[in-house]
DNA sequence: CGGCTTTGTCATTAC
DNA sequence: ATGTAATGACAAAGC
């Protein structure tokens, strides 16, 4: 009979695997719930209960089959975890295999992609070249009509990636999202997302990035809009398909992330510079995480599936937000801006910024605001630019500094005065002074945030490696629904009834050890094989109430009371007042064919040596196991003398006992490893944090970096009336609240500002 | 019907 | 490691 089952379970398992080869979904399962429990975990994957330390958890894993952990059948164990792993490769290759094939096809060819060229749409505004692209005709257009969206803004190249800013674990460890340019867009919206509202708790407010959907924020932020979902949809339709639609996308190169356009920011240098939305809502071009080892993927990519689901819905929802959205450009004020600067970094544009990162690496908060750059506009070419700028800056602030808190505030930020001598400022390698005090305030978070990590002692590197090893035994967190603890799968399970025949009876053995003899296990396997599952699940049901003791930390005051942990089966559905009492009888019957007694007695507790030789007429494990009614009943049934009523009475409180002491144990044991679990993911999660927060730290340097860059490459590209470069130590580019830049006469407080941005907001013209 | 006692059981601890 | 006794807690039944 054992081995029918076990050639049936491996047939069927063998015939799951093929169905599931050719994406046939069987549910095995509720087919076999009643013949084979442990096939669940076959299918779906391990269970640490299979491990041997955690034997005794085989009741809680095998579906609350209630079979005891010791008395696991060591062949058909063995024939399960075989066929365990195997079904696992399969499930974890099948799945998707076709979704990675087509990544790192996708990957290839977004490397190949990534370093012949840069498609941007938009006009990328070199270091040396961007003058060039200025009066770019074709980028104009996107940005008057306010779609200034990600294809006609900042590009975020290879640079990026190749600064190694990761995204969230939870992203990269999914190959499978990652199989064109979209996904990794979609990725980076995601992360982009994050980072703002890190960027929101430095202290910079998201708006200030996303002026197009500003409007829509408030509502965008607890939920998709619709236009997200619906652009979400289409970007998982793209998604699956594994192509890339979007061609314009650059892609890293190292990475094979595409990088989309994360900068918006186009400016139109003389006249308007048109918001550029969409800013930290398009900003796909976040520096990507780098992928991970095939190795790796392999090991997770349970969870990442199921990662990338949740992302995939989460992108649904964001990369809408990269649409373009017009809302904005009426803020922008007039349109009449002929040249447009794109702000896309290539990685040849920023070797100042380089230094500057270095350096003068502090950036307050505000500058992570990418609103467009509006310059003040001079609609009449009586009024020079500086008149404008007095207008707006009515109250001059000596202190640049205080100057730029303002500009946390405020939304505009005011460089500082730089070198007058220094009035080519393409030609300067430094950060100007303004920069640095605006990087200022957002450094020393980032400061305080690393300081916070090194203080945890958890260095990059550190948490790299933590990461990786704890992903390495991603097993444990892949089981982690499946562990001895699960609620889910003993609870549920309970009424999945009855085992195999093999596991009922060793239960009965190991239910009533020292208790029963080889006739009661065999009364017990009758008894579960017999049809009287339904009690027993009932049973079950019943018993351990409170599997989610082990989930969480404060497990141990919610150990529940298992009384049923050691029970064998005849015991069990003895105990059912819904069961015909004959099943006792029936058992009886089957005692009859015990062997010979001396070979008992070799096996026999002290009990069981007792009750023969007092020639007590039943089992020891009925003795115990029995409920008080029908053991009264046995007893009313044989005349027995005091000693064997007594003796009799010991053996079932000390056959009680025995097991309230082996449940005892196991439960304790239970909490141990579940504590140790909980430990353990704890760290990982502490681990991946940590790393993810490094890497947002990363990024947003980065950001802060092209920032710079770009505020370098706009100043020094503008000009007066009389086509004379503004001099950095008179002016300077200064955000305000609605996303405006206007170049402004140094001094000007930002408090003035404030009080008067619209007023402010106009063009100037070469 | 509430309070009590008894009984049975389980969990826990110590040996 | 396991069995056993002691103890406390709890619930159910009976008074």
């Amino acid at each position: 009979m054992l081995y029918l089952k076990k050639y049936f379970t491996e047939g069927l398992i063998q015939f799951t695997i093929l169905l599931s080869l050719i994406g046939v979904r069987v549910d095995v399962d509720s087919y076999l719930s009643n013949q084979l429990p442990p096939l669940r975990e076959i299918i779906l994957g391990p269970s640490s209960a299979y491990t041997q330390t955690q034997f005794h958890n085989l009741r809680n894993t095998l579906d609350g089959y209630g079979i005891h952990p010791k008395s696991v059948d060591l062949d058909q164990f063995f024939t399960t975890r075989r066929l365990l792993n195997q079904v696992r490769q399969l499930d974890r290759l099948s799945v998707p295999s076709t979704e990675l094939t087509t990544w790192l096809v996708h990957r290839d060819s977004e490397t190949v992609v990534s370093t012949s060229s840069q498609p941007s749409p938009s006009i990328t505004l070199d270091n040396g070249g961007g003058l060039e692209d200025v009066n770019n005709p074709d980028a104009t257009p996107a940005m008057r009509g306010g779609s200034v969206g990600t294809e006609s803004t900042y590009n975020l190249n290879a640079e990026d990636s190749s600064l190694g800013a990761v995204a969230p674990e939870g992203n990269q460890e999914q190959p499978g999202s990652r199989d064109g340019n979209d996904d990794l867009s979609k990725e980076d919206i995601d992360l982009i997302d994050i980072l703002w509202r890190q960027d929101i708790d430095l202290g910079a407010g998201r708006e200030v990035f996303n002026y197009s959907n500003r409007q829509k924020e408030s509502e965008e932020e607890e939920k998709p809009s619709p236009r997200e979902n619906k652009d979400g949809n289409e970007e998982q339709e793209r998604w699956r398909n594994g192509v890339n639609l979007q061609g314009a996308q650059p892609v890293d190169g190292e990475t094979g992330e595409s990088i989309p356009e994360q900068f918006p920011a186009p400016v139109v240098v003389t006249a308007e510079i048109v918001s550029n939305e969409e800013v930290p809502s398009t900003s796909q071009g976040l520096p990507l995480a780098p992928l991970r080892p095939a190795g790796e993927t392999q090991l997770d990519l349970e969870q990442q599936w199921q990662d990338i689901m949740a992302i995939m819905e989460l992108q649904a929802m964001e990369v809408n937000s990269s649409s373009p959205n017009s809302s904005s450009s009426s803020d922008s004020g007039t349109t009449d801006s002929n040249t447009v600067v794109n702000f896309g970094l290539s990685t040849r544009s920023t070797p100042v910024n380089q230094d500057v990162s270095l350096h003068q690496a502090s950036l307050p908060s505000c500058s992570q605001d990418f609103p467009p750059i509006f310059y003040p506009q001079v609609d009449s070419t009586t009024t020079p630019p500086r008149t404008t700028m007095l207008r707006l800056s009515s109250s001059n602030s000596s202190s640049i500094n205080s100057t730029f808190g303002a500009t946390n505030l405020t939304g505009i930020f005011i460089p500082p005065h730089v070198n007058s001598s220094s009035t080519n400022i393409t030609s300067t390698p430094i950060l100007p002074d303004p920069f640095s005090n605006l990087l200022e305030e957002s450094m020393l978070d980032e400061i305080s945030l690393l300081d916070l990590a090194m203080e945890e002692g958890f260095s990059q590197a550190q948490a790299s490696q933590l990461e990786e090893e704890l992903d390495s035994d991603s097993g444990l967190s892949l089981d982690s629904s499946h562990s001895p603890a699960s609620p889910s799968s003993s609870e549920t399970s309970c009424s999945s009834a009855a085992s195999s025949s093999s596991t009922s009876a060793t239960f009965s053995e190991e239910g009533a050890v020292g208790y029963s003899t080889d006739s009661e296990v065999a009364t017990a396997e009758e008894g579960a094989v017999g049809g009287y599952q339904p009690g027993y699940s009932k049973l079950c049901r019943m018993s351990y109430q409170n599997p989610s003791q082990f989930h969480g930390l404060p497990q141990l005051d919610n150990i529940g009371h298992n009384h049923t942990y050691n029970l064998p089966l005849s015991s069990v559905f003895a105990e059912d007042p819904e069961l015909p009492i004959s099943s006792g009888k029936k058992a009886m019957k089957h005692s009859k064919l015990q062997p010979p007694q001396d070979l008992y007695d070799k096996h026999s507790s002290r009990d069981e040596r007792r009750a023969r030789s007092m020639k007590i007429p039943f089992s020891n494990e009925k003795i115990i196991n029995l409920p008080v009614e029908e053991f009264n009943e046995l007893l009313a049934k044989h005349h027995l003398s005091e000693g064997q009523l007594a003796l009799i009475r010991d053996i079932r409180r000390r056959g009680k006992n025995k097991m309230a002491a082996q449940n005892c144990r196991k439960r304790k044991l239970d909490t141990i490893i579940n504590l140790e679990q909980g430990v353990h993911d704890l760290r990982r999660n502490k681990g991946r944090l940590l790393k993810e927060k490094m890497e947002f730290i990363r990024s947003i340097r980065q950001m802060k970096q092209k920032m710079q860059s770009l505020y370098q490459e706009v100043f020094t590209q503008l000009r007066d009336e009389e086509g004379r470069p503004y001099p950095p130590s008179e002016y300077s580019l200064q955000y305000s609240a609605d996303g405006s830049v206007l170049i402004m006469p140094r001094g000007v407080t930002t408090a003035e500002q404030h009080r008067k941005p619209e007023k402010k907001q106009k063009d100037k013209k070469k």
